[in-house]
DNA sequence: GAGCGTTCGTGATAGGTTCTAACTAACGAC
DNA sequence: GTCGTTAGTTAGAACCTATCACGAACGCTC
């Protein structure tokens, strides 16, 4: 992650500490969830006083939107280096569960409870689209039916956001169909509302995924 | 909501009081979130300073306890009274969607992202095997299979969760897809993910629901 | 109605946060 | 070597949660 190929020493220099203070934020994030998370803190770990820390983020949202694109960026790797080993629609469904179980705080950073004023920025919805693109490739992998449904044409019909991908109206629907079961299983999953209710969430999670990829 | 059956007048007004504190905190976690809630705003605009609120809850948790304990209780009560009035799984689905749209924060403050640290009291997890039951109602009021499937028998082996309710293998899955599926696309819609997409979310959880209860 | 214990609201206070302002010290280009 | 840019400091404003000690009001009992 991050901008590497920094010219100068001063930029490599701050590049640096920017993905110091980062790396910390994640070990708070992880342990603490987001709105935990303390510039205050983590300045201190880092070894420099309070203020410090501002020469680098501007404030408090500018860090946890990095957050945020880093979070988009990985999953967005991830999902194309298994697309990319020739994965079909079943095991993107297991990378995404993967990405997720591995730090679940990142998972609601992306996908979790919004802040009311925050505004995402045009970046990641740039990241979220390159995503989509990968899951339309591998839907339009599968048959097409013969006759679209009501809701199939109505998603051709508004098809901006897969822009300029040529997926057929029943791509469209098993895309969003992917994303949004799997989302339902996983975020209740990580959220905790399956604790203590005794059956394994892998079996619902695996039965959700080869529906999609089957059907 | 709330114990309105006070004896004393005592606690008639301090019941009063923390319906009052509870009014507006739901003003603030709506227009700001959850996480916004600030206990001193509060206290001053219902005209006292400070500290005073803490005569009423102890800390900022036993409020917002307070609150998702109420929104629980929201949801339940409009979950039971559709189930009265005869609802299949098809009208429960747009109960939960209208209930969730009323107040997107709402929602998320009982489905969204957890605090870390945070518990649920016991009195949750009674409320939402309540709703849970009015879900399995409905479930089992469709027609079963003849064999159920690897899932069903392993939700069918681990049915701590439905308790003592007579459900089969199959009511109980399409009880948890019911939740996990609906959930998936609400949340999604709420968190604004569909936002700038073009097509209409409400299509989709028709969909989703119709699914579900015709299969 | 008078006394008295419980409860309520207050201001003061401790310790936490984000973030700004002013100043100093170090770095690096010329 | 000079000098502008940048990094880090301390001080401080404006919030926040939460505790404590005090005075005042309430209402139950006698």
């Amino acid at each position: 992650m991050g901008e590497l190929e920094a010219r100068t020493p001063r930029e490599r220099y701050r590049a640096q500490i920017r993905e110091e203070i980062k790396k910390h934020a994640w070990e708070q994030i992880a342990t603490a969830g987001a709105s935990a998370l303390s510039l205050n803190a983590i300045a201190k770990q880092i070894g420099m006083s309070g203020p410090a820390l501002y020469r680098y983020f501007a404030n408090r949202d500018e860090l946890i939107t990095e957050l945020i694109r880093d979070a988009y960026r990985s999953l967005a790797t991830a999902f194309r280096a298994r697309a990319e080993a020739g994965a079909d629609l079943s095991d993107l469904a297991h990378a995404l569960r993967r990405w997720a179980l591995d730090d679940p705080q990142r998972y609601f950073l992306v996908y979790g409870t919004p802040v009311p004023g925050y505004q995402a920025p045009e970046d990641t919805t740039r990241i979220a689209s390159e995503i989509m693109a990968v899951l339309l490739d591998a839907c339009t992998a599968q048959q097409t039916p013969a006759t679209p449904s009501p809701l199939q044409t109505h998603l051709d019909e508004h098809r901006d956001w897969a822009a300029p991908h040529p997926a057929g109206p029943s791509a469209l629907h098993r895309a969003l169909t992917f994303w949004t079961r799997l989302h339902g299983v996983l975020s209740l999953e990580l959220a905790g509302h399956f604790t203590g209710m005794g059956f394994d969430p892998a079996r619902l999670y695996t039965a959700e995924a080869e529906a999609i990829a089957g059907h």
